[in-house]
DNA sequence: CTCCATGTTTAGAA
DNA sequence: CTTCTAAACATGGA
């Protein structure tokens, strides 16, 4: 369920799940999701605690006061969970921390396109990934300078990582829907009035969870999400919503209220 | 059985 | 060089 909301989410969960216990015992169940060396996470972190956080884009980094470092990524379906040491592992546990208070946090990940990874420093992974901004922190003068210099499709360029790092299927179809802008519209005709529309529905889009933990009820009834999905009916005016993919994702929108 | 899915990477085509 | 598409990855759920 992870882009960067969730992400944060889970940045908090996990602060919480390891604050003030050191590790005991570090477990890696796959080698696809995690493709280092169980021993090397043991080396790394036991007898140590996770004192540090840094969440950017859907990324999120941990680390020890003393300087080790790692990275979790959700891929589409990863997800935490708390357990007890010696219980057996929930279903889809790929990587188990297990913390000197007898919990585990087991993290999990049904479709496998999660990764759980060792770093050096997380500015070097950043660099090496090449992430842009984290959408939540970038300001309106960066945005306008990224977006202003960029071409193409609209929809692809905020899901661009490399522009700007946070925004998945999900949030760029509800930002672009909130702004009143079609997932085709080429950023070369967006004005600097419509991208500040757009960079303030990014905001208020982020600012609400809308695809996780969040229940609907608690979500503003103008957000798209309550209607993305076929036959969905656009609730400003009450047409169906379009539906058609874009880089092989699919992309809900309003045809009438949504202006190239 | 078929199709779809909140992500990233890579190869190849314009 | 940039933009864009399709495919691959692995698996569950409708």
């Amino acid at each position: 369920m992870p882009e960067l909301p969730e992400v944060q989410q889970f940045t908090d969960f996990w602060k919480a799940a390891t604050e003030n216990r050191k590790v005991q015992q570090i477990v890696a169940y796959d080698d696809l999701v995690v493709p280092d060396e169980e021993a090397i996470f043991n080396e790394r972190f036991v007898g140590k605690v996770f004192s540090q956080h840094k969440r950017i884009g859907k990324y999120l980094l941990t680390g020890t006061d003393s300087g080790e470092w790692m990275y979790f990524h959700f891929g589409m379906t990863g997800d935490f969970a708390v357990i007890q040491t010696g219980d057996e592992p929930p279903r889809f546990t790929r990587f188990a921390v297990h913390l000197s208070d007898g919990t585990a946090v087991a993290f999990l990940c049904a479709r496998k396109l999660g990764r759980a990874m060792l770093i050096e420093t997380p500015d070097a992974f950043i660099a090496k990934k090449g992430l842009g901004p984290d959408a939540m922190a970038v300001t309106w003068e960066e945005f306008q300078e990224i977006f202003g210099n960029a071409r193409g499709k609209i929809k692809p360029a905020l899901m661009d990582q490399g522009k700007i790092a946070g925004i998945g299927n999900i949030y760029a179809d509800e930002m672009l829907y909130q702004a009143g802008i079609h997932p085709e519209a080429v950023l070369e005709k967006i004005g600097p009035k419509r991208l500040k529309r757009l960079f303030e529905a990014m905001r208020r889009s982020l600012e609400k969870s809308i695809t996780y933990d969040t229940p609907k009820s608690e979500i503003p009834s103008d957000f798209l999400i309550h209607n993305r999905k076929k036959k969905g009916i656009c609730q400003q005016c009450e047409r169906p919503l379009a539906f058609i993919k874009m880089g092989g994702r699919g992309t809900y929108f309003c045809s009438r209220c949504q202006r190239k």
